[in-house]
DNA sequence: GATATTTGACCGGA
DNA sequence: TCCGGTCAAATATC
């Protein structure tokens, strides 16, 4: 059931992002605070149990041209984790209720994440059917509260296709301003070759070389492409690890998987306290009709190289999670830091630079 | 003037 | 032959 750990990942990714956007609201509301951070360590925990069980191979195992599919099927399965299926989204809460004895809790769940699923099938839904064995990971990384997913891509027939296809991850991320042309920095510094319109694609792809590579033979390249139905979110493709990184900071081993650090955070969410306690008032808690957009989320797909450690963070959170305690807000920053100082050496490095 | 971006042409893999 | 990726000249910006 290797959906289910990856869907229980993604849950729990959520459900911290959603924590962390909210903070400073919840931290004049213990009661709440303590429930949501009970929710996160129950799907943590969850994983945990899961990745010590199954000797990490739910997520190695994520393969199949239709991650997207597979989610969204199997996660309509009885014999699926109740947390599982309400984290994957609405979608399915109406099935989960059907299946599942109700229960308040789970109505609960199913209904404030509904805008969850919406995120899920936005992010799924062009990876899937690629063909490719898509390795996932769920990470929930940055101060900011960004969420993302990455999947690294290394299918059989792309093995065999087209050069470089070998070191190619996919993430995606949602733009730094709503309406951005842009993608979010990464920490590199590109340099823009080409654009062109690619078939059955609604916006072009741009083509991007590291703009170190005469200064360190570095090569690095990313492409940028708009997701149709959603032009907010990028789909950011890297190819080759950056080679310049390496030289420059010798400190920093950059491993293929991770050729490319995340964007700096951004926040998905409103970010008015005015704006940002409606959606709170309306998602998480009171869950009233209505469902906010969704398309302004952080989401990555990409990375991993069929390595194993990419699984590690998410271990690592939940053990910092678990081992942390769930009321204190402080426990996110513990539980992000890990996955921080991993990622966020490249921009630092830059900065300093 | 240097650098960055755009854009049409070309190349090569499927 | 098609289409994605790259090149390089033209253009824009600093």
């Amino acid at each position: 059931m290797e959906d289910s750990l990856e869907s229980l990942i993604l849950h729990g990714c959520r459900l911290a992002e959603i924590l962390e956007q909210n903070l400073p609201i919840l931290a004049d509301q213990p009661d709440i605070l303590v429930n949501s951070c009970e929710e996160i360590v129950s799907a943590f925990k969850n994983v945990k149990e899961r990745v010590l069980s199954e000797g990490h191979t739910g997520v190695q195992e994520l393969h199949g041209s239709e991650v997207g599919g597979v989610i969204r099927e199997h996660a309509t399965m009885a014999s699926l984790d109740p947390r599982v299926i309400t984290g994957v989204g609405g979608a399915y809460t109406r099935r989960v209720e059907d299946v599942v004895p109700e229960s308040s809790e789970m109505k609960r769940m199913s209904l404030h994440d509904q805008r969850l699923g919406m995120g899920l099938e936005l992010m799924f839904g062009e990876i899937g059917g690629g063909g490719g064995d898509v390795m996932g990971t769920g990470s929930s990384g940055g101060t900011g509260g960004e969420i993302s997913l990455d999947f690294s891509i290394a299918s059989s027939s792309q093995r065999q296709g087209r050069k470089n296809e070998i070191d190619k991850v996919v993430k995606r991320v949602a733009a730094p301003q709503m309406g951005s042309d842009t993608p979010p920095e990464d920490g590199f510094t590109w340099k823009k070759y080409g654009q062109k319109e690619i078939l059955g694609r609604a916006y072009p792809r741009s083509y991007y070389i590291c703009a170190q590579q005469k200064l360190h033979s570095c090569p690095a390249k990313k492409q940028v492409q708009r997701l149709d139905h959603d032009p907010f979110i990028f789909e950011v493709t890297y190819r080759n690890s950056h080679t310049c990184r390496v030289t420059s900071a010798a400190t920093v081993q950059i491993p293929p998987s991770t050729t490319a650090p995340p964007p700096p955070p951004v926040s998905p969410f409103p970010t008015s306290t005015i704006a940002t306690a409606q959606w709170l008032s309306m998602n998480m808690f009171h869950h009233v009709g209505g469902v906010p957009d969704s398309s302004a989320g952080m989401l990555k797909a990409g990375s991993g190289g069929g390595n194993s450690n990419d699984f590690q963070p998410v271990a690592e959170m939940a053990d910092a999670m678990f081992n942390s305690g769930s009321s204190s807000s402080n426990s996110m920053d513990l539980i992000f830091s890990s996955l921080d100082e991993h990622k966020w050496d490249s921009t630092e490095e830059k900065k300093d630079q």
